[in-house]
DNA sequence: AGATAAAAGCAAATAATTTGCGTTAGTGGT
DNA sequence: ACCACTAACGCAAATTATTTGCTTTTATCT
């Protein structure tokens, strides 16, 4: 719905007429365009569904990782993340980055399971994500094979490689 | 003299008022505020001086990264970086990697000269850079110990630490 | 049902943004 | 030195967004 939209376009007023809404109400809850798009921003970049299962533990990092740097290169992942640094207000952004950390537990947990060697949240945080999100923010999106080579540094030796 | 100023307060009216211009010259030729705080911003991000020479390269190291991670921590420093990051135009933010990087090859050459063994720039910026800006960003800003930390692990083994 | 408080509507007042048009300053060619 | 020519600026009117005071609705608790 509003993706349909350029960012440009898209103003107080006009989100109030559609929701049916005056805009005063819209400011006097958000106080300006930006803290709304955060929130929206945040709101969708909630996981809906926990990484797939595919084969070894590294395969489901490799591919979920590929996805999430896919997703957050692409032009509404790059928008919805400018949104919700854009705000002074932070909450947003740890939101977004607790999704991620949830969703990395859920692959160490499967590991942790099944008794094989995985890299610590810290490491998947420190060494792959925020490597890739740098890439995304401030240098050109990393392509797959960039990807994968920040993924399989972290994986330990003698694992079970895809 | 914008440092004193409430972001909220600052409006492009203000801004051409004392810059004696008419408010449409500023948006003629910026669009909008947060293109104009974006070149701003990224204009006073520029290093003007070489990364201290103390006694070891690593030092050096240590030093400059620890100086990065509070001027980029500090209340003006994310504010600017938000300024950055807010525009749809990725050249501020990659103007800002690529004075990390001339900041970081300086010191790459100054161990290259004295024959000591350094981290390459890639693993400086994946496992440095990146995940004190991912902090600063997206959680809390690293303290001083944490930003040791990634340092040191990138220093190779043997090196003479601190 | 009645009282109360939080949220929403409405409309006037204020402020920001856009735009058309006339003027000025700077540039290159003769 | 003069004359186009272009790009940038000033000015002011028109438009649009934002704020605000006050009223009305809506939901909740007693």
């Amino acid at each position: 719905m509003l993706a349909v939209m350029d960012r440009a376009e898209v103003t107080i007023p006009l989100i109030a007429q559609r929701a049916n809404v005056t805009p005063s109400t819209i400011y006097r809850r958000w106080g300006d365009l930006q803290d709304l798009l955060a929130d929206v921003a945040a709101s969708r970049l909630q996981p809906e569904t926990e990484p797939a299962e595919t084969g070894s533990v590294y395969e489901d990092l490799q591919a979920w990782v590929e996805q999430y740097a896919d997703e957050m290169s692409s032009g509404a992942g790059r928008e919805m993340i400018r949104d919700i640094l854009s705000v002074p207000d932070t909450a947003n952004a740890e939101k977004c980055s607790g999704y991620t950390q949830q969703q990395l537990r859920v692959l160490i947990a499967r590991a942790q399971e099944r008794g094989e060697p995985f890299p610590t949240l810290t490491e998947l945080m420190d060494y792959v994500i925020s490597p890739i999100m740098y890439r995304i923010l401030f240098e050109q999106p990393p392509n797959a094979e960039c990807v994968r080579g920040l993924t399989s540094r972290v994986i330990p030796e003698g694992a079970v490689k895809s």
